[in-house]
DNA sequence: AGCATCTAGTAGGACTTCAGAGTAAATCCC
DNA sequence: GGGATTTACTCTGAAGTCCTACTAGATGCT
């Protein structure tokens, strides 16, 4: 999106406003939390593929990209990415088509499974992947734009969310300190 | 997406893992909230698409409703909305078609400027966006899948990032409580 | 007045996501 | 062994996001 100006008014702050004037107070604060949720990605994301466009790479691309390098063999199963990168099968096949395409990754056969299709990174992708995180290390990750004392705090409160959701089983968590 | 089942392990926690051993520990906890942020912002906006589905709304349409019911006369410029709604001009445009296309709401010409489109709600839209929000509200928004004792961190972690993100202007904030 | 510049909105295109449907291979079960 | 079911992947299509480029109207400067 277009740089803009900063809003005079917290637009999430006024929709509480609103909903609090409506008589909604029971749901305000969880849609004022959903909606943080929601601009903070966009703004995240927006980051994050910034850095990412010298390198000709979505943050799609670079997450599998990402995994298929931290593999042993370089290589997965279509499937498994999909479950890994917890997206639609479907958007797999369009990621590795455009990896494909742009010579990053390419398709083999299963060794023994005559269904399945192995996403292989290339010696290139291997190369852009590097790159790409060192530079998103520098960039965003290293200082992701929240003190580090909110950073665990946020994180603990969204793993919660996710693993409520059903999104990872209960991991054998260390004794929690408190 | 289908649904699946968990992974037995939290795919973000093993990202970080992954970081660490590769030493790039100054970035991982950047990395885990940024991960973090985009799995719960995927988990959520599935939550409230499958809430609105019934009323063949998405969440952008019904954000664009609910913006243009809370007005005086249910009518705003475009750019008034892109704005409010913090998106590009273009995605506003493809909104308002769909919504002009299903009559939830229409465009009129601006009355003192001509270079102006003002989206108006029209009656079937303000009904949709009731009953739309009236459901957000129970299944949704009043219980978000956060404790309420974490509610008030994440959006004041989540608003902190926003406003240093050049979101909105600093608040004429209350003293906080701690 | 008249030219330059800015602003509002749209058209077209790239990319991402998901859902439904279809094909091919593997597995299950009698 | 052979049919039924499940699994893996792709195709097609709808929806959303952003970007670039364009047109038309408003504004500003000389």
């Amino acid at each position: 999106m277009a740089r803009r100006e900063p809003l005079p008014m917290d637009p999430i702050a006024e929709a509480k406003r609103q909903w609090i004037e409506h008589g909604w107070e029971d749901a305000a604060d969880g849609m004022v939390a959903i909606a943080s949720i929601m601009r903070t990605q966009q703004l995240m994301l927006a980051r994050v593929e910034a850095a990412l466009k010298e390198f000709g790479l979505s943050f799609a691309r670079y997450e599998l990209l990402r995994l298929l390098s931290f593999t042993r063999d370089g290589a997965l199963p279509m499937a498994s990415a999909s479950a890994r990168l917890q997206v639609h099968p479907t958007s797999t096949t369009n990621t590795v088509d455009r990896l494909e395409r742009d010579g990053l990754a390419r398709r083999d056969a299963h060794p023994t499974d005559g269904r399945a299709t192995l996403v292989v990174v290339t010696e290139r992708g291997r190369d852009v992947v590097t790159q790409a995180t060192q530079r998103l290390n520098e960039h965003v990750f290293g200082d992701p734009g929240i003190p580090s004392g909110e950073l665990g705090q946020l994180v603990r409160i969204l793993a919660g969310f996710r693993r409520r959701s059903g999104d990872f089983a209960d991991p054998p968590s260390p004794p929690e300190p408190l």
